[in-house]
DNA sequence: TTGAAAGCGTTACCAA
DNA sequence: TTGGTAACGCTTTCAA
């Protein structure tokens, strides 16, 4: 590793290429005013010394530092991993770039993150969900550029939202549950204190069991998230413990509906004819798994790609700034055979 | 969303708490020589003005950004993943921020994210594996900072390393495969332009069978990565076309002998009595499959602590810097019933 | 098309 | 323990 006592500036540019530091400062950029033979001479100027460019400085002077703050709920997931590639795709085009930090699911992490996020001056700031400790809130407030919330449909937005109802989403499985004819219906997952969303799809199974008039207590709380595989197979030896008679059930994630149906099999259960399987966030285990399992569909892709391209309206200057605030993503039911009675299929 | 024209800055909090801005930044930091009674008066002033420190400023006088750039091929990885979360924890302690690139397995955007990252002057970077284009390398020898490349054992190393040999981690499952008694021995995976791991894996595997004088030809080239289940389903069917006696098949990550076992079983065929499967990446998935996928631990969470601690050792100024250079992880098997027989079970 | 001067908000350094 | 001064490397702004 070459030492390199100190690395060179624009005005060691400048002087090597023979002109101002702010011509140095324009050649460096495109759409500048500047000759194509200073240009090149400065670009040669630039290579021969091993020049990189000071964000640093350039986002102090010019109060525009490129970043994007935002923070997901868990690195290791399929459907958020999904919702940063469409974000960062879009933003690409713009030459700005993600910030990143992960909360664990925990509110206090999130406060954490986003107080050291808006340190470095992001240009606009992206959360998931709507549940904020006070002083996050506070923060998300009054930081003076924009901030999306996303993956929810919060009642009380802070600015902008791409989202989507998670009691609706779990109401199409409930509803596509009693089209099948099931009846004796449970749920897995969703902790009030940590998974909102997970907790909001928890509620909405109920409302719309509720609404079928049917029975409602066939119900186990998950751990705290992320529900894992596992901990969707340990549930499920619960459910059958207490409610032999299931016929139906729904998990707060793929990856745990994954869990519980193994353990089904493991126990010799079939699926669906003894035991149809339901889970969320159309991950790609759900479509290879034996049998395919019956998922909801939010797009998390199309959320990224939404939010990136709502952040690029807000901060284009032209004044086109969309009055919008809302931006509604409809869940799609995507029905398989861990759920299609055979008469169906 | 409050208005706010302009941030307060140091000078402001420093005028309403009636002492320097001098005061205020020490204030502000732990560890500093100043008095309770003035850090509480400036705490209080900066609360009430909604003080937020600016770190592109900090970064700028200081030379210290806090800021480690990394850059992994996939962000839907279990495996980066994890390496990120021991990173990030071990990380967080030293108030460092991890910048975090991916690349999708291509080196034209490694080295598009490694120039970005470099305007950013990280105080480390660290990249995933060892193969780059020419100018990515060039920038990352003479980027003046600590360089770690994970997730392999380079050749030519840039800097430090912290990896594994994947070669050695293929042989460990041909070795198993040969103990359990299997011959006809196939590989799915490696594709020599992108996935240089997957690749090395695939060359390591190539010579164990040739070690054991077995035959080599039951190679499934994957397309490019990430290797999904599907393809790991996709590559199954080709390769039970060409070679239907196969009697033990290595993917090259978990995610394809997911689907590659669970083909077979769609095709009527029993795992292991009828064919034996191992993956790569001690996934979840592969603890929890029907049956348990036997698979190579690489400790990837491991990786990234390490890295994080050899990190805080070269930024430390205490002259302790280690000289060690490589520091290698051990692979090792987890043996499960997709490969082990009836009579050893 | 090019350049000079004046910051951007913070911290290093030295002095009190 | 506190403060003054001078950068840090760039861009904005205005002028040539």
């Amino acid at each position: 590793m070459t030492k390199n006592p100190k690395q060179p500036t624009m005005i060691d540019v400048a002087h090597l290429a023979g002109v101002s530091p702010m011509t140095v400062s324009r050649a460096l950029k495109p759409n500048t005013s500047v000759s194509e033979a200073t240009r090149s001479k400065i670009r040669a100027a630039a290579d021969e010394l091993g020049y990189v460019l000071d964000s640093t400085a350039a986002g102090l002077s010019s109060r525009r530092t490129g970043f994007i703050a935002v923070t997901i709920p868990s690195i290791n997931n399929a459907n958020f991993a999904d919702t940063l590639r469409g974000l960062t795709q879009v933003l690409r085009a713009t030459n700005m770039q993600v910030l990143l930090g992960y909360t664990d699911y925990d509110v206090a992490e999130e406060e954490r993150l986003v107080e050291q996020f808006l340190r470095r001056r992001p240009e606009a700031i992206i959360v998931t969900g709507h549940a904020h400790t006070d002083r996050c809130r506070r923060m998300l407030e009054k930081c003076g550029v924009p901030v999306i919330e996303m993956w929810d449909l919060p009642e009380n937005p802070i600015g902008q939202v791409v989202g989507f109802s998670n009691a609706q989403a779990a109401k199409l499985m409930v509803d596509h549950f009693v089209g099948q004819g099931y009846r004796k219906i449970g749920f897995i997952g969703g902790d009030p204190s940590r998974d909102t969303r997970g907790q909001d799809r928890r509620q909405g199974f109920l409302a719309a069991l509720e609404a079928h008039g049917l029975d409602t207590s066939r119900m186990i709380a998950a751990q705290r998230p992320p529900i894992t595989m596992r901990e969707g197979a340990h549930s499920m030896r619960l459910m059958l413990e207490k409610w032999p008679d299931i016929e139906a059930l729904m998990c707060v994630s793929d990856l745990s509906a994954f869990g519980a149906m193994t353990e089904c099999q493991r126990q010799g259960l079939r699926i669906p004819d003894d035991i149809a399987i339901g889970g969320f966030g159309a991950y790609d285990l759900a479509e290879q798994a034996l049998p395919p399992i019956t998922t909801i569909d939010v797009s998390s892709e199309n959320i990224g790609r939404i939010a990136a391209q709502v952040i690029q309206n807000l901060l284009s200057s032209e004044a086109t700034k969309t009055s919008e605030t809302i931006h509604r993503i409809e869940p799609k039911l995507l029905a398989r055979d861990s759920s299609l009675r055979h008469t169906e299929r």
